[in-house]
DNA sequence: TCGAAGATTCTA
DNA sequence: AGAATCTTCGAA
């Protein structure tokens, strides 16, 4: 499991750091909610937004562990190793068939799409840099389990472990 | 209106 | 290492 946390004009790597526009409403809006965007021509990302309503701030979902419907996302992506099915914030979208339709959608409630109790407890957990955001940030907001295959792996960040 | 960049992935 | 691919944003 992997995520990381996106923030408003604090943030330059944020699509919220310029203000609102069109596209970045979703994190301004009722927290709990998706927030879905399309990027490289390819690819959707899937991030949950944090902050209550009219402050901007998101959680991109960049790696989760299958554990029910596993054969579905096979379908969704062929001839690809079960541990690659989902390691990555495009490829967990392509195989849980997320896509723009589910922009906005509560997560809190029962639905097509949301979030639930249960899984692993006794993780360890570390943070990161963010990826793919160049040198806007050096705050390690990138969260993950150590150890799990099904995060997007990056050899040279820097990390540490997360006391709590 | 136009140009540039993008919270990536896959292939060579 | 480089292409694919198209939406979004900000500047003109």
């Amino acid at each position: 499991m992997e995520a990381e946390a996106y923030r408003g004009r604090d943030d330059p790597a944020s699509h919220a750091f310029r203000g609102p526009t069109p596209r970045n409403a979703p994190m301004y809006g009722e927290p709990g909610h998706a927030y879905v965007y399309f990027t490289y021509g390819n690819h959707f990302m899937l991030n949950i937004t944090t902050q209550k309503t009219g402050t901007p701030g998101a959680v991109l979902i960049r790696g989760v562990e299958p554990i029910e419907g596993i054969a579905l996302m096979r379908r969704f992506r062929p001839n690809v190793p079960d541990v690659q099915l989902t390691s990555g914030p495009g490829k967990l979208t392509k195989a849980l068939n997320v896509d723009k339709s589910l922009n906005e959608q509560d997560m809190t409630v029962n639905g097509p799409l949301y979030v639930t109790h249960g899984g692993r407890v006794d993780f360890e957990a570390w943070c990161s840099e963010r990826i793919g955001i160049g040198n806007l940030s050096h705050k390690l907001w990138r969260f993950y389990i150590k150890g799990n295959s099904y995060v997007s792996r990056r050899r040279g960040v820097r990390e540490a472990k997360l006391h709590r």
